[in-house]
DNA sequence: ATGAAAGCGCTAACAA
DNA sequence: TTGTTAGCGCTTTCAT
């Protein structure tokens, strides 16, 4: 017995396709996931009826009866910055191209929050699993392989193999950005690092060394601070270095977000950004350009590595198989106005 | 004809955990749901069984099954600042404590988008939605009306009545805020508003205006510029009012980003922020304190609008009979270091 | 090229 | 208090 109901806007399903198309909602199906063989008569038919009914397909009986949930899970350490914003642009852009869902899962950096999202994905929710900036993939990364559950790492410069990603080229950005500075005229270059357990800090410093190196000067170690990619730390680093006896005059910060609280210091100190001491960001988040003076910074492209990343997914998703695939994009100097060459 | 498998990580179904338990699967369901009659011995029984085989319901099938599919929908407009990041950290601890998912949708501003989701996530895909700051609210509420889904409004100042929502006392901020710089003495104070088109602006611009009339000050619409929150906006509207031929002593910006471009603008012109010229912001997100000087804003709660929606929420999808309700959380000053009296 | 029917894992009547 | 069972809406063999 059920409360008989006028309810005009009660679900449509796909029989009530069928019926309208006057075909067996098998076919109905095939034309909606695109698979098998249906005439092009019939097709018409049924597509004509899913608009006339204004049908829309129910995923949880979708991903129930074994076909894709048509859902990816990201997990995120936090969105305080607009740093994993663009990253989640280009995704959901990606996503939307191709109608899936995305859930969010933000650990705020409680580890143990990681491990227990991933159990829950796993389980039929989604179709696969994007992992900004992990913190400790080593954990479920092996019952994704048993699984053979399709996951994609973001920005995680794995020290040793840890399966597909995409990152961008930390090291040659690194030494780009240095040896920008050093053809203005730079001798002593502060360096503020990231938070040098992620491998990406870690190869911003190297590239940064590189570049010293190749030019014959000497790594300073009182010239290197190590920062936490937050605003605060760079601002504290900074007035540390800009102390010194011998002050740099630039200072590469490992981010923007650290590169702002640089530029802080800076002024605190009564000194003029640029024209007594060059800053250059790394990341080149939105907010570089619209501080003032606009920062010079080494870009990463934030929205295509989460855009390509993405597209990976998919395709391992399309066929789990496939081997994995390890990709850094390009960085690349984005000049604005914090940088100069030294005043004699 | 199945591959026959020695996959031990294979999935575990609620049949699997009856078995272990020695219970039918029905039983299993109303310990894991809590409904309905079970001994203690047998609910015992079944809580171990469940952990000892590290079952996990599968979502889509509960959600099939006609049970809550536990999963909410959040749409919002981007992930550009830390405001959205602010209001889905409170989202997520709430969601977090009851084991609840999180659908994202970020329209990047592109409205249709907004009714696009809408659709998918009324189909069985989420309990509830969350929409925060959306744009065109009334081109769906009504389907939610009439289909009886739960939603909330984060942050929308309905200027007709649009449903249950929370938000924050935007007039009694703005009002306060100004009111804090007359009291340190400020007679000509530039506002910078947010978008027009947005309540939560207007109401702020409201409460400015209140308290300049209420201490006899002149409203002198040369003072008040149109901003849209973002800072290259706050920047350019911040140069206009300094280059009146009599500028404020003070400015009053729709919220922190745009404050920022505030602070910039005051640099670039050569003077002193708070010394010369007085700067005071509205949100209170977590750069408001990172920045230097640090800036004095008017905080809006935004972890526990977050918070407190999703409770409303969860509240409507256990009750949807309940009665709409609209609750605006107290803004409140926070003093730094961007305000001071003006100089004499 | 199309239809029939067997589940997917679970919740919620209904029986017992 | 517990078990039995009918779907939820869909994908996917297997027939035809």
């Amino acid at each position: 017995m059920r409360v008989t109901s006028i309810d005009s806007e009660s679900r449509i399903t796909i029989e009530d396709v069928a019926r309208v198309a006057d075909v067996s909602y098998a076919t109905v199906s095939r034309v909606i996931n695109n698979k098998g063989y249906v005439s092009d008569e019939t097709r018409a038919r049924v597509i004509e009826a899913v608009t006339r009914t204004g049908y829309v397909v129910n995923r949880q009986a979708r991903g129930l009866a074994g076909g894709r949930s048509q859902v990816v899970g990201l997990v995120v350490p936090d969105l305080d910055t607009s740093y994993c914003g663009e990253i989640v642009r280009g995704i959901d852009e990606e996503l939307a191209a191709v109608s899936y869902d995305l859930m969010l899962y933000t650990t705020h950096h409680r580890i143990h929050r990681e491990s227990a999202f991933v159990g829950n994905l796993m389980n039929g929710l989604a179709d696969g699993l994007l992992l900004l900036l992990p913190f400790d993939p080593a954990a479920y990364l092996d019952s994704f392989r048993k699984r053979r559950f399709p996951f994609v790492l973001i920005d995680h410069e794995g020290l040793d193999n840890h399966g597909p990603s995409v990152g961008a080229t930390n090291f040659q950005g690194g030494y780009d950005a240095t040896n920008y500075l050093i053809s203005l005229g730079h001798r002593r270059i502060g360096f503020v690092t990231g938070k040098l357990r992620m491998g990406n800090a870690i190869d911003r410093l190297k590239g940064h060394r590189a570049a010293l190196a190749e030019h014959g000067l000497p790594d300073d170690p009182a010239l290197v601070l190590e920062g936490d990619f937050l605003q605060p730390r760079g601002y504290e680093c900074a007035r540390a270095l800009l102390a010194l006896a011998d002050p740099p005059s630039a200072i590469f910060a490992s981010n923007d977000v650290s590169a702002f609280g640089v530029m802080d210091a800076i002024r605190d100190a009564g000194l003029r950004i640029a024209t007594d001491v060059s800053v250059i960001g790394f990341d080149d988040i939105p907010g570089a350009q619209s501080v003032h003076p606009p920062l010079t910074t080494m870009r990463q492209p934030l929205v295509e590595m989460g855009a390509r990343a993405t597209r990976m997914l998919l395709e391992f998703i399309e066929e789990p198989a496939r081997p994995h695939e390890r990709v850094d994009l390009a960085t690349s100097l984005v000049i604005r106005e914090t940088c100069r060459s030294p005043a004699r």
